[in-house]
DNA sequence: CAATGACTTGAAGAAGTATTCAATTAGTCA
DNA sequence: TGACTAATTGAATACTTCTTCAAGTCATTG
């Protein structure tokens, strides 16, 4: 591994950095899906559907089937899944957080702006 | 909270998704560090260090304190540190599975191949 | 006060990502 | 085979984000 793993994380979390790709990880947490039901759940454009899936297939979080006509996707892993649990726990404290955080940060940007 | 809760998470993990943001975000988990320090630990340019300090700023994840001719930056709270605790424990875990899953994808990338 | 050191800001160009639409592949069914 | 649905790909345009450098602030010290 040539990378640093600094930089991977960086690479990784800016994969994770898009609304549609979080959408698919997340739906893809309860399990496998066909492409048409990820599709009617996050309402996109086919083919905008189909780039942010190529986006994780190439990171290999996701792996996709062919099915007679229909493609079904599912997390690469049960890591994957693990990463979407903490990600939501995470994200939902550092949101909760984010209240107390504003009040702290309200006090510094009155007093900037009572200076403007 | 007019933003959805998947789009704050992109735009969280986007806010991740840099280099010597995640390097900031692991040093300042060992407590609080004054620029010069950083500086000499990432080993950036002055200017690109503080464009991504205040980036880490504005998104509220950690905070500054101006000590004389110093300027000292912490982790806003300690959800951040849990979160980069986290994070370097499930990153690690998805590396280390990579090499698995790159077993499989080999098997289906050959496959592939051979046809071409 | 001028000069220096510590850090930040602004702004321009380069580089990377997203969005969109047309074209394409793959499978089904009449 | 030809028409149709499902999904993917390619490519152009528009957007963001990075990087870099010059200029700026703020405190310290000669």
């Amino acid at each position: 591994m040539a990378v640093p793993l600094y930089q991977a994380k960086a690479e990784f979390f800016r994969m994770l950095g898009h609304p549609v790709r979080i959408r698919v990880l997340e739906l893809l947490g309860e399990g496998p899906k066909p492409v048409r039901e990820l599709l009617a759940d996050i309402g996109v454009e086919a083919s905008s559907l189909s780039q942010q899936l190529a986006v994780l297939r190439r990171a290999g979080i996701v792996t996709s089937a062919r099915e007679g006509s229909t493609v079904t996707y599912a997390l690469a892993g049960p890591d994957v899944a693990d990463l979407m649990r903490a990600a939501r726990r995470i994200l939902t404290e550092m949101l909760a957080g984010q209240a107390e955080l504003l009040d702290e940060l309200r006090e510094t940007d009155t007093a900037a702006a009572a200076e403007a």
